[in-house]
DNA sequence: CATGCATCATACTGGCCGGTAGCCATCCTA
DNA sequence: TAGGATGGCTACCGGCCAGTATGATGCATG
């Protein structure tokens, strides 16, 4: 069977750029293979976006790296040509999906509003973070299925949010904008409702991830028990946050 | 090398009973070997927290049935003697970890007190339960590791748990006990944040399961912003909680 | 056209692990 | 004390899959 060179899968599915997510379309560069990008860098990246679409749907035990080869429509030796093992795989996508909230630490680093006004902007970039195509990573990235090195990497990286959060927290506390509460358990609250956001916002992303992010950040902010002052109804049903 | 029946892992460790966990010993009834305990069930529930317990350390996927089997010092096809395979394992993990929950909604269904109120318990005992030793097992039974029929089966419990949550609260907007919002995204919040519990409880099991519930349920309740009545610090720091 | 580099495929290996076949030991019952 | 029932073990199989050995192809440069 000559003449089988560069098609292994005929035509799977040509990654279909997801419906409705981030405007980050993603076209793999290699598809009618003649034009041949040099660009490693953006060959890479699409590794690494098909990597995190796989995991996010079928996990990370059950994709194989043959799986990822075949959605960029190449073989697995290329796959492992731009990353050195599965594990990296993750690894990247981790970093990608967490980078945004870095940055978003990083912006609210300046004090121009009040710190609940400053964490209410993080939790925002956070939830839209997690509802991200690397999201799943991002969360489900587990210690136990990585080395103790790369565990310890991400170990650091979520510990620098959660303590991000915490500080936040703390100073709401003292210029008034916040409610007393016990930080750590304030914040592991928070990411939590967050975090869990990757595994539910599957199908149906019939909002996006800043409204989900708006919602719930205006529950965290009014609580349940009803305000003395508006107990009317002002937004019964969400949907139009943002 | 004759003489080496019944004792395939030397004593690589009697599972030491969790030190600080739910008031349910786990010693495993098979031990000495030499009494011969009858009642299937207590093995076959032995069986199942350990699973619970190697799955919670390591996870569905990086957990093998010697690793169980060599937990209880028994051999591989003993555990398939009590259960057909792993994924039933991970199943009756699962309904282990959930039962109490359901248990909780049932409580809360004779309107003795305000919605508010019976969420609030209800919620306490979520908490508790995703504390335990199965909440892991409950929290991460993921539909991709799971056939098809199982797959179902978890989702329609777990979809109840959802559905108990949005009643409460639809019946707490209804007799003024809960602030208008949307009861989807609402739960979703609710539903996360107590999940995420499986995720951080872990080592250092310093507060209680509803110790923990306790201070998310305040915190979900006040929200962060200072209420206009008490702004003041009455319970700075948890801890002192149930 | 020759050489070298970058890119990628075919085809394989080796280990792990879920699951099973077949056998043995002990206990219960008659 | 025979014989079934129960409970358990050793030893194995087969599939999946991460990762690799080897080499082919195309491009750039001289």
């Amino acid at each position: 069977m000559p003449a089988s060179r560069r098609k292994i899968a005929p035509a799977r599915a040509p990654l279909a750029a997801s419906p409705a997510s981030a405007p980050a379309t993603r076209s793999s560069p290699w598809r009618a293979s003649r034009e041949r990008v040099r660009d490693r860098q953006i060959k890479r990246e699409a590794v690494i976006r098909a990597a995190a679409h796989a995991f996010n749907r079928k996990g990370y035990h059950n994709t194989s790296l043959d799986d990822i080869a075949a959605a960029l429509e190449v073989s697995k030796p290329t796959v492992y040509y731009y990353v050195s093992n599965k594990e990296q795989l993750l690894f990247e996508c981790f970093v990608a999906g967490i980078e945004p909230i870095r940055r978003a630490f990083r912006q609210a680093r300046q004090p121009k509003a009040n710190a609940r006004a400053r964490l209410t902007a993080v939790l925002g970039h956070y939830g839209q973070a997690v509802a991200s195509e690397f999201g799943w990573c991002m969360v489900r990235a587990e210690d136990q299925d990585l080395s103790p090195a790369m565990s310890a990497h991400i170990k650091s990286l979520k510990s620098e949010i959660d303590q991000g959060i915490r500080r936040l927290l703390r100073e709401g506390m003292q210029d008034g904008s916040i409610h007393p509460c016990d930080p750590k358990m304030t914040a592991f609250a928070l990411a939590g409702a967050l975090n869990w956001i990757a595994h539910w916002y599957r199908e149906n992303r019939s909002m996006t991830g800043a409204e989900i992010a708006a919602a719930f950040v205006t529950m965290f902010e009014n609580g349940l028990t009803p305000r003395a002052g508006a107990e009317t109804s002002r937004r019964p049903a969400g949907r139009l946050a943002r």
